[in-house]
DNA sequence: ATTAGCACTTGAAGATATGGAGTGCCAAAA
DNA sequence: TTTTGGCACTCCATATCTTCAAGTGCTAAT
């Protein structure tokens, strides 16, 4: 290929310290990779690198290490670009059943995903997305008991079950049912707090315990307009050398994953860049990278995927396994919509 | 009270280490204690406490440990029952709100028992309690996507969203559903695979993709019959000084809280029991124990709460927790059954 | 432009001391 | 008979020191 000296350095230097977790120093470089100068000169090439702040020392008389200005140097430049054939067989495996709902898919390539690179698959939907209330039930399931139902145009169901205090009557539940479903079906899940306001009138001419039916009503549609994220292969994390023998660092990391206001964030700058990677090294915490890419789910409807580990993480790796994969659900998700599949069971 | 004085050293032994996470030596015992006895005559009955299997020392000079059969004795025996006072405000905030599913009720609970003890709780419903299915909805959320949802009599909810080839005919779902409910409500949801076997061929007289539904109801109704664990306050262990320095100990815990079989068994074991609390000081995994009470739901419905952490917790507050805790649920729940809440919203 | 050579730096690992907290035991006191 | 003071001994934790390997930057020679 035509890199030039300096990044074929560089890009051994970010390989060999990916796989080893070891500052590299200019001998270690030669006789790993067989280069063909004297390690002077590599050593020459790596002040320069330095200068340009792509890699670090770690005290004044050590090996260097990618800096973060690096590993984006390399994620951008250097990588090899190869897709791993066991993850393609495994997807096609995924995606090649066809009874699964999207959810199911979704997940199931995510832990394809998880399990290839050591990695936390975090999937957020785009808070942009419209999602519609579609249905609502309630099922009585005990002399005082109501079980409600709420399932989005997505799939997506939330439920709740409250107890009234009086015998329920079936007529009343019946009539809360179409008066539910005639006034809330078809709205966008984060407006259905504010239309209930107004359904609370109507729902006292039909209901003896209208309160209690409303409260109960208003606390899963509060729960429905919250962030809904989907993580896997947390115990990955366990997997790292950097996090396996720091209880503390793993707690960070821990932490951040509870944290959902940083996917938001992540997200919503996935929307803006345009069909590209977004890689985060070390800018939330030091010693955390978060991969993320888009995928489409249904007409507009977009959502990202973010892997997240250690900053030394296999970027090549990571990067091309990210790419496939939401590629390939893109794809799905395409002729799902276009023409339905019209698989067998 | 009348303790001997040599339950009165093991009790303080016990204490001491539990509180300082440090081997106890015989005058740390008088410092901290006032203890009225010569540091000698603190080592004699050290002495025989250890030929008994009451404590142990850590190497041949060391103060003294608490053995699992000295935290035993100490449960027994010589803890105080002390519960906490803000434990039980807190769960009586819990407890008044009326609107609460069994689920949200044992859920809050938990939340706050692991809040307060930092330990994590596990809660498993017994195998023998017969769960039913209460009710079957077939939702077309697309021109060919489905959401079945399945509620049982306790309110658990399970729901699959598929694809089928064809465009859906409502009145394929009408009857659908009208079939589902018709022979499979009431029925135990272990049960559920094989009833579908039955209904194979009468499904396929009323509904045109029939393999498929067919097929996404199994899945279904196999998740249904699977063991349904609840974990809260997972993260609590990362306030534990044993596994805040050792990531190690910390992973062999996580892999602990994802095996099932774990908690299946304490459960069991604690059914065999009578109304006993079952304490288990590193059976299962020399750094953990495991505490664990029954309460009951509905009519016969037992289920235990676990808590869970490092052999040094701090049994009395965590007994007292815990015992406090299912009391006011059993009450609760019994009270709910017999003549349900007369709440106000 | 490259390289051999050299002086210098640093952290990791091992060896060696030092002190404190603890024990067990014995003989004397209660 | 029980309790206690005293003492020799053990072991770990900590700090200090040494050594060593891996690395650097610089300079002068190729």
């Amino acid at each position: 290929m035509g890199l030039t000296r300096s990044d074929t350095i560089l890009k051994y230097i970010v390989e060999y310290f990916i796989k080893n977790a070891q500052p590299v120093g200019s001998h270690t470089l030669i006789d790993e990779y067989k280069l063909p100068y004297s390690s002077a000169t590599i050593r020459n090439e790596m002040f320069a690198l330095e200068k340009m702040g792509y890699i670090e020392k770690t005290h004044s008389s050590s090996g260097r290490v990618p800096s973060s200005k690096g590993y984006k140097y390399y994620c951008k430049h250097l990588r090899d670009k190869s897709v791993d054939e066991s993850l393609k067989n495994s997807l096609q495996v995924v995606l090649e059943q066809k009874i699964q709902s999207v959810e199911e898919v979704i997940k199931e390539s995510c832990e394809i995903l998880s399990h290839m690179t050591n990695l936390v698959s975090v999937v957020s939907k785009n808070k942009e997305n419209v999602e519609r209330l579609a249905n609502v039930q309630l099922i009585q399931i005990g002399d005082n008991t109501l079980t409600a139902v709420f399932v989005t145009d997505k799939g997506y169901v939330e439920n709740k079950t409250f107890i009234i205090p009086s015998s329920i009557k079936s007529n009343e539940v019946v009539d809360c049912v179409k008066i539910l479903n005639d006034r809330l079906k078809g709205t966008p899940v984060n407006e259905l707090v504010d239309k209930m306001e107004a359904l609370k009138p109507v729902l006292s001419d039909y209901v003896v315990s209208h309160d209690i039916v409303y409260q109960a009503l208003l606390e899963t549609f509060i729960r429905f307009a919250g962030d809904r994220l989907s993580l896997y292969g947390r115990d990955e994390l366990f997997n790292q050398p950097e996090f396996m023998n720091d209880a503390e660092k793993l707690q960070e990391v821990f932490k951040l994953l509870n944290d959902k206001s940083v996917f938001k964030e992540v997200n919503s700058e996935a929307m803006k860049k345009d069909d590209e990677i977004i890689i985060n090294i070390g800018d939330t915490n030091p010693d955390v990278s978060m991969v993320t890419t888009k995928f489409k789910i249904g007409d507009g409807e977009e959502n990202t995927i973010t892997l997240l580990g250690p900053t030394r993480m296999d970027y090549d790796k990571v990067l091309s396994a990210l790419e496939y994969i939401t590629e390939e659900l893109n794809k799905y998700f395409d002729e799902l919509n276009k023409g339905g599949n019209d698989g067998e069971a």
